[in-house]
DNA sequence: TCTAAATGTAAAATAAACTTTACTAAAAGT
DNA sequence: ACTTTTAGTAAAGTTTATTTTACATTTAGA
């Protein structure tokens, strides 16, 4: 599954740690959805993307393989 | 994670049998998650509101303890 | 340049999602 | 009433998400 984390991060100018912070994961679970090393939980995503102020499937994308 | 799953499936008309196969998950699947006995994945979630033709938001719902 | 902040990574452990098989019960159709 | 479809459940097993700890690298700022 793709995203746009690392985009959305940079308009909010927030860290990994603080976008950690804000969803309660730690950082590295953070790092790892951002390069794609796996895919979130459903309440992660939705978390995630609340902190954006958009909708989930601007956030993330379903892929092929998915 | 709330979620109106099966008010969906009812204006489709599709048993959690025929949702489960759409979305490539098994049967207890879909029924565990309308049961809300585990949240799903992003992956599975976008899935579902893409077969409903909503928003993941308009199907799930984040609650307190998520 | 030196330092601090941010990011990438990795291994081991735990938790949670999902499958498989199988059985029970309810609901709907005939 | 009988049969079929649909839904609920459960235990054991596999896979995937997430945590924890820890260290290395890159980026940015002073």
């Amino acid at each position: 599954m793709k995203n746009t984390i690392r985009v959305e991060r940079a308009i909010l100018n927030i860290s990994q740690a603080e976008l950690a912070d804000r969803v309660q994961v730690t950082r590295q679970t953070i790092n790892a959805i951002e390069l794609e090393k796996y895919a979130p939980s459903a309440v992660l995503a939705m978390k995630i993307a609340r902190v954006f102020g958009k909708r989930v499937e601007e956030v993330f994308q379903l892929e092929e393989g998915d």
